[in-house]
DNA sequence: TCTGGGGTCCTAGGACCC
DNA sequence: TCTGGGGTCCTAGGACCC
C-alpha cells in the first residue's frame, strides 16, 4: 500500500536581506533592500521596507526620494555570501527530514510521509524553524500539505498571518478550502499576470474558484499546466518531489552593461567573458555543448532611441566544453549580428544541445563536408590536453587566490557591472571574516 | 542618466515523409 | 470543377518560476 504523499515548503523570509542583516546587527530594525545586478532594481526587502509600500522590482531611480527620506539601506547583490547561507540552510533540511528537493536558493521541499498526527506535523515545522534559526540565524516559514501547489499556498498562509506561528499545515480538506477562498487566483504557484486575468475574464477570482473548476475543461480552455494545478488544489498530488536534479538542457551566461557599449571591441570583451563564465558552468555540470547562441541588444527601456536586438546560433563540429573553442564561435556569430550605431544594453550567451563527454556519435560527413568554415576539422580532438588546461584554470579562479582568463575577455572592462553597494565576502573569503573586538 | 539573471515547460505551426 | 490524411521532428515564442 503506497502512503498518501505530505509535502513541506520551507521558505526563508526575505532570504537576501536577512543574510545580509545577519552580519549587520545594527540594522536589525531598520528598512533594507537588495539590489540586482548593476544596482538595477530592488529584488529583496525587509518587512520594515514593505511596509513603507517598497515594491518588489521597482527601479532604483524611481524611489531615491524614498530612499534618502526613511533612510533604506541598500546592498547590491552578493551572491557569493546568499550560495553560502542557502547551502548551510539546505544541509540542516538534510539532516532533518528523509527526502529533500532543493527547489531554488530560499525554499526546499521535504518529504513528512512518515510525520503521522497533525500535532506532530506541526511540532516538525515549528523544530524545523528552530533549528534553522539557532544554527543559522534565518527565519524561515514551513506550510505542509498533501501537494506540493497546497503546501506553497500553506507557506503563503504562514507567511501572511503571524499569529500562525509560521507553520500551517494544510492536511484537512476543511481547512484548505478556508484559505483558498482568501487567496486572489493570482498567488497558486504556476499561475501568473496572464493567466491570472484570462481566468478572471471568465469569472474564476480566488484560488477556490479554481479549485472547484473541471479539469478537463481548464486542460482545453488553457493547457495541462492549469489542469494539473486544479487537481493538485484538490488534493491530488501531480508534481512529485524531485531529490536529483536534472541535468541542465541550457546554460546562459548574460549581463546587463554598467555602461552602454558602442564599440564592436567593448562588445567583443563582454561576450569572450560569457563564453568563458559559461564554459565554466558547463564543465562544472561535467558536459560538453554542442550549439552556441549570441544574443545582444539594446534597452527596451528607453523609447527614443533606436531599437535593436538580435541573436545567432551555431553548432560546433562537435560539442566541446573548451572555452576556446566556445568563445571562437562566439566570435563568429557576434559579427554576423553586430550592427555599429546602437548604444548596446546587455550581451551574452546561450549553450545547449548538451552531451556526456566521450559518447557523441559524430556526423558521417563531418570532415568531408566541413561544419565550420576555418581552420582543421577535428581540431577540437587535437586537444585532448586542453580538458587538462580548462581544469587548471578552473581551479585557480576557484581557489579564491587569483583569476586567470583569455586575453579576448579584456583588461580595461568599462562594461563591467555596477556594484556600489556590495556588503563583505563574510563567509567565503579569509580577508572579509569579521572580527570580533 | 539610471529598469536583473537564469532557468523550465508547453504549444502551435512548418517541414517533411509516406 | 475537383486538390488527403496522418505521423514525426524541429523551432520559435509564450508563459511561468525564483
Amino acid at each position: 500500500m503506497t502512503v498518501s504523499p505530505v509535502f513541506a515548503l520551507v521558505d526563508c523570509n526575505n532570504f537576501y536581506v536577512s543574510c545580509e542583516k545577519l552580519f549587520r546587527p545594527d540594522l536589525k530594525n531598520t528598512p533594507v533592500v537588495v539590489l540586482s545586478n548593476n544596482d538595477g532594481c530592488v529584488v529583496a526587502r525587509s518587512s520594515e521596507a514593505k511596509a513603507l509600500g517598497i515594491r518588489m522590482g521597482v527601479p532604483v531611480f524611481k524611489i531615491q526620494r524614498e530612499m534618502r527620506q526613511h533612510g533604506i539601506v541598500p546592498f547590491s547583490s552578493n551572491y557569493a555570501l546568499y550560495a553560502d547561507l542557502s547551502s548551510r540552510v539546505m544541509n540542516t533540511l538534510e539532516s532533518l527530514a528523509p527526502r529533500v528537493e532543493v527547489y531554488s536558493i530560499d525554499e526546499a521541499f521535504l518529504d513528512i510521509s512518515g510525520v503521522a498526527s497533525a500535532v506532530s506535523r506541526v511540532e516538525f515545522g515549528q523544530q524545523v524553524r528552530q533549528v534553522i534559526g539557532n544554527w543559522i540565524g534565518i527565519t524561515v516559514c514551513v506550510g505542509i500539505a498533501p501537494t506540493k501547489t497546497l503546501a506553497k499556498l500553506a507557506n503563503h498562509g504562514a507567511k501572511s498571518y503571524p499569529a500562525t506561528g509560521g507553520v500551517v499545515d494544510l492536511t484537512s480538506p476543511d481547512r484548505q478550502r478556508r484559505l483558498l477562498a482568501l487567496l486572489p487566483v493570482g498567488e497558486v504557484w504556476g499561475i501568473g499576470r496572464r493567466l491570472s486575468a484570462r481566468l478572471q475574464s471568465i469569472g474564476i477570482e480566488t484560488a477556490l474558484d479554481l479549485a472547484n473548476a473541471d479539469p478537463k475543461s481548464m486542460r482545453n480552455q488553457f493547457s495541462v499546466v492549469v489542469e494539473r494545478t486544479v487537481r493538485e488544489l484538490n488534493g491530488e498530488s501531480c508534481l512529485e518531489l524531485e531529490e536529483i536534479a536534472p541535468t541542465k538542457k541550457q546554460i546562459l551566461s548574460s549581463r546587463s552593461f554598467g555602461e552602454k557599449v558602442t564599440r564592436l571591441s567593448h562588445m567583443r570583451e563582454a561576450i569572450c567573458e560569457h563564453a568563458a563564465r559559461a564554459g565554466e558552468k558547463l564543465r562544472q555540470e561535467n558536459q560538453q555543448a554542442r550549439q552556441v547562441t549570441v544574443l545582444i541588444r539594446t534597452s527596451p527601456f528607453n523609447a527614443n532611441e533606436r531599437q535593436y536586438a538580435n541573436s545567432a546560433t551555431a553548432a560546433l563540429p562537435k560539442p566541446s566544453s573548451d572555452t576556446r573553442d566556445l568563445t571562437a564561435l562566439a566570435m563568429r556569430l557576434l559579427k554576423t549580428i553586430w550592427r555599429d550605431g546602437y548604444r548596446y544594453a546587455k550581451g551574452g550567451v546561450i549553450l545547449s544541445d548538451f552531451h556526456a563527454p566521450g559518447i557523441y556519435q559524430p556526423d558521417l560527413f563531418v570532415g568531408l563536408s566541413g561544419g565550420m568554415s576555418h581552420g582543421a576539422p577535428d581540431r577540437t580532438s587535437a586537444r585532448r590536453n586542453g580538458d587538462e588546461l580548462m581544469a587548471v584554470i578552473d581551479r585557480i579562479n576557484q581557489s579564491g587566490k587569483g583569476h586567470v582568463f583569455l586575453a579576448g575577455q579584456g583588461f580595461k572592462r568599462s562594461w563591467t557591472m555596477k556594484r556600489e553597494h556590495l556588503s563583505p565576502a563574510y563567509t567565503t573569503c579569509w580577508d572579509d571574516i569579521p572580527k570580533v573586538r
